[in-house]
DNA sequence: ACCAAATGGTTGCATTATGCAACCAAAAGA
DNA sequence: TCTTTTGGTTGCATAATGCAACCATTTGGT
């Protein structure tokens, strides 16, 4: 493969964000801490991921700041991996992709896991506003490059 | 490799997004669909990708309905790639990945490429509300699992 | 204390995915 | 007509991924 392009350097924020979490497990194990898991075990059975790979990932990871490695909160001597603020604010990717899923990717009527608020039970949506609070369509918006831009 | 675990029979809708556009190219080309891209030879310049993997991609892409192929909109004999309805309603995922972006991948004062309402240049934001239109935290919210649930 | 099992990995090897370069047919331009 | 551009495909080399075997440390049971 001679090496995977980076786009660390590209002025585009989505693509980096991509180089950071658009691997294939990285999300996903940003989905299951949302869900509260925090141990390898934990990832390692509920993705039927293969350990070396978790192993790099959970690395990688907590280096680039997306999770954490704090002491066992029962006392006992294993570690746990949580969400730093950062990992937490990855949240809005989640429910994005989330109702997209369940819009394109169920048949209608198959059951699938849902978002709700805790306390209401009601569901949870995102929308895509302007600053003063109107919602937006893409083809009302536009990408405004500002690097060498002419 | 042995073959990429599938997650398309998964009960979570984030997975199955991530089984469909998880992959390091797909959402970067259709990054390039928004900004109004619609040749092979445009996406292969703008992205540096291998014209191999570019051609995989926009057949997979196709195939699975986020992108259609249509006869050249100059009379020209050659094709274009364009968004579907379903590759549009990707937009939310694009802006959340951007904006987690902006804030966490760009040092301060750094330079990078904004979402802007084309009439009135206005920022575009997204945000994670209840039905009834609150504004909700992570901490908030709880998956519901559906199936062989207890 | 002692043994057994679970936990949290690491290492080696096999298979895929990706990238690069060379090649090619059809269309566009001169 | 000749040349260049476009839109790919093919072959080969390397990187990423998966699986299984292994291992050290904890944990649990007796």
């Amino acid at each position: 493969m001679v090496k995977r392009k980076s786009l660390q350097g590209d002025y585009c924020p989505s693509a980096r964000s991509l180089d950071v979490i658009g691997d294939w497990w990285s999300l996903l194990i940003v989905r299951d801490a949302f869900d509260g898991l925090t141990r390898f075990g934990e990832f390692q059975k509920n993705l039927g991921i293969a350990k070396n790979i978790l192993s790099d990932r959970l690395r990688t990871l907590t280096e680039r700041g997306i999770l954490k490695v704090v002491a066992s909160s029962d006392g006992g001597a294993h570690q746990e991996y949580h969400l730093t603020a950062m990992g937490r604010d990855l949240f809005p990717v989640m429910v994005a992709l989330r109702q997209w899923g369940e819009q394109y990717l169920f048949k209608p009527g198959e059951k699938h896991s849902k978002l709700v608020e805790r306390k209401t039970g009601q569901a949870i949506r995102l929308e895509v506003r302007t600053e003063d609070g109107r919602s937006i369509s893409p083809e009302e918006s536009v990408i405004l490059k500002v690097p060498h831009s002419p």
